[in-house]
DNA sequence: ATTTGTCGCTAACGTATGTTAGTTTGTTAT
DNA sequence: ATAACAAACTAACATACGTTAGCGACAAAT
């Protein structure tokens, strides 16, 4: 009889969730079945329900999971007593990096929250809304100050998310560049259109 | 008995793809029923087989209509005679202006088209990756020249199309800026950071 | 007015999916 | 060794989906 795998201090449950991400990070949420789900952790499918609620339920822990983390890392970086510009770049590296090395729950959280159902869809959009307000409130106080170029911070942020989710394509190319010099060139060419020209 | 309404030179079939792009947009392609698609024409789901093949034709007039439209407007650039940072940022508003205004379309094309099936799926990864390559080889020309900052080529054209795709949150969000503003405020940013410093 | 072809309808098929029930196997603690 | 619990299995369910077949209704052409 075929028993899941645990390492130790890793739950069944956390193993499914990442097994899950995996494969929802591949062919979407809807298209990923619990059956092809069962088959990557090597156990029957009705298995599962030992340790987990529902299909939702696994989209809810990588959601939130990933949600929570940049919810904290937000406030880590609110209090630091730096400038706004500095306050960005570190939220940025922060965003790479997660993007980086935990890929696909990431990427999960970011296009399959649709498929999340109510109470948790409204929670998640809310989330993310007042996530993307903080944002953009450093970035404006910037401006205010001068230290940074008055541009329109919503669109700002907009535009700093989406292409961190790009590292996507950076994941799936066949001749990567490192990490490192991935980081340093979305930096440059990210926050360099930020300060005013002199 | 309910027939599906065609304005001029319209033919039906282009009607149900329009409203498509719409419903994918929303709901996802795998997400998106039949039904639901046939619901939305104003019509019961087996009637849409009259004008359609499939449901992944839809996907595949969608996904195409779009490729080409990109592909066509790269050659029209880059055969003008102008500095390699002017195409760059023709290059930009119009797929801007693509997102702005054949929002569904686009959008669809961009993160549904992992659901095409072979030969259209490789064929569709194809163009892309060409498409990236000539963007690509813009910048490094730009790059070869001083005329822009020495940066990462792919990468900035991953930066430059996800961060558009961005544009996706502006659609939805509640009090828009206008669009004049928003194409401004993206190139603004995304283009100032590529020249060099003084 | 009759024919012809387009288009929509109802009914149904086969398949895939999420999930449950009930049972058996394996592990852990006494 | 045995009791007790956790975790796997088999079987099956209800439902939703894409799609087909066959028939009737309307429109356009003769």
């Amino acid at each position: 009889m075929a028993r899941i795998k645990t390492d130790n201090n890793v739950s069944r449950k956390e193993v499914i969730i990442a097994k899950a991400a995996i494969l929802f990070r591949e062919k979407g949420f809807k298209a990923a079945s619990m059956r092809d789900l069962a088959e990557s952790v090597g156990v029957e499918a009705a298995s599962l329900y030992n340790h987990i609620k529902s299909k939702t339920e696994l989209l809810h822990e990588l959601c939130f999971g990933v949600a929570n983390r940049f919810m904290q890392k937000i406030e880590e970086v609110e209090q630091e007593k730096i400038p706004a510009g500095e306050k960005v770049e570190k939220l940025l590296r922060f965003h790479i990096n997660e993007m980086v090395h935990h890929y696909e729950e990431v990427y999960v959280s970011d296009r399959e929250w649709k498929h999340l159902s109510d109470p948790y869809l409204s929670n998640f959009q809310n989330q993310r809304r007042i996530y993307r307000k903080r944002f953009a409130a450093i970035i404006e106080t910037g401006i205010r100050v001068s230290e940074i170029e008055p541009i329109d911070a919503p669109t700002a942020v907009l535009i700093f998310l989406h292409a961190i989710s790009g590292i996507e394509s950076w994941h799936r190319s066949k001749h990567k560049i490192s990490a490192e010099e991935l980081e340093n060139n979305m930096i440059t060419i990210l926050v360099d259109g930020l300060y005013p020209r002199k």
